[in-house]
DNA sequence: AGTCTGACTTACTAGTAGGTCAGGAGTCAA
DNA sequence: TTGACTCCTGACCTACTAGTAAGTCAGACT
């Protein structure tokens, strides 16, 4: 279960458009979207300003295209989870997992780095952003339900206000734990997290989430 | 119990170097560091982009400068919650009261702003967050601490996670509350993560926290 | 062969970024 | 009254920003 599209052989043609928007994304989750330029994106890929344009229409547009990619991206992740029979527990580890994935890589999740630029988006791009969110909370809603119902999850209040929090959590752990350069930071975090939702006030969830990534390394 | 310098009266000479820090704190909490100039400030103070340079060499300088006026701010803040008697429950809900008054105004915290445009700072900026956090975590972690020993507070895990659990938390729950221009989204986040640290998995902390702010209301 | 089109490049624009520097006005002390 | 000092302005500079207009060129279609 990954969020990144497929790596392409050495001919790699994925198609311009396809390598603009790779590009861009790893620029706006490293650097953020006011941190990166047109120049950027075309240098890295050997083309010209123009081309950007000839694809993109201007950088509004290609921040809406970005955000819509990721969506469908983190959609279909989660369409996985949930097709795999894990159970409620399993899938929030599931969930905890995509995020400790785009981590790996220096990366700030796309729209929680967008939500922190949020004012200086044009509006377009901040109705995407929003629309992520709801869609997260949403799925998380439903595990959440699921579990309490089940007895395997425990919380107090709605599930959709648990989803905020482990939404927020989330993004804040990796907000965090970025400049630290320390994915055992995310991983304490999140574990101290969904701990908060095991039934016995234990911690069996927290340490089975992130399992099999036991070292914890710098990022 | 406020983090805002004090409004000073209309024939405000505040010091110019202070009112541009004052502006361009503003200035990042909303926008980025990255997303305004020293145009913007100068605009607003009715000041020449040089005068700026006079006062801050440059905007690494003038960055490094508000992360160090800000720690300190924060630190007397926390330095007022110590003297003030509460208990460990009133000190964490006293923290996340922290973060509610900045995001009263449409603000993120300086430093989780700064921390998402890590990757593009200067060094020293860089140190100055770093530095941020750990006072935060160091002063949370003895007041977990303090809870666990009176029994007054629960958690698994050293409080040193649980500490950098409740700033990851809270600096999340801001991250996405304010794209939604709505502090009850923070609130139910903030409430619903400190109700894990209650002993009886009650939520009796979770709901005095924040108190005396009932209305919840937009942004 | 001629025409059209997709995918570019070259050369440019207006505007903004952070930054520099000579100098001037006001204040203060000797 | 002079000189030093603080605080600031006006006029600049260079680098870079997103964006555009016009031209090129290989390949598909007719």
């Amino acid at each position: 279960m990954t969020l990144t599209a497929p790596r392409r052989g050495a001919g790699d043609d994925a198609g311009t458009a396809s390598q603009i928007l790779d590009v861009a994304e790893r620029l706006v989750q490293v650097r953020g979207f006011n941190g990166f330029s047109y120049a950027n994106i075309a240098a890295e890929l050997h083309i010209t300003k123009a081309a950007l344009h000839y694809h993109f229409a201007g950088k509004a547009d290609l921040g809406e295209a970005l955000i819509t990619r990721y969506a469908s991206r983190f959609a279909e992740a989660l369409a996985r989870a949930d097709a795999s029979g894990l159970g409620p527990s399993g899938k929030l580890a599931a969930y905890a997992d995509l995020y400790l994935q785009v981590l790996r890589d220096r990366k700030m999740c796309l729209c929680g780095m967008l939500a922190a630029e949020y004012q200086t988006l044009p509006q377009a791009m901040r109705d995407a952003v929003i629309g992520f969110f709801d869609q997260n909370e949403s799925w998380l809603e439903a595990v959440l339900e699921q579990g309490r119902d089940e007895g395997s999850l425990q919380f107090t209040g709605s599930a959709r206000d648990a989803a905020r929090m482990v939404v927020s959590g989330l993004e804040g752990a990796m907000l965090i734990a970025r400049p630290y350069g320390d994915i055992a930071r995310f991983q304490a975090a999140a574990a101290n997290l969904l701990a908060g939702l095991e039934p016995a006030g234990g911690q069996a969830l927290g340490d089975r989430a992130l399992a099999g990534q036991a070292s914890a390394g710098e990022l």
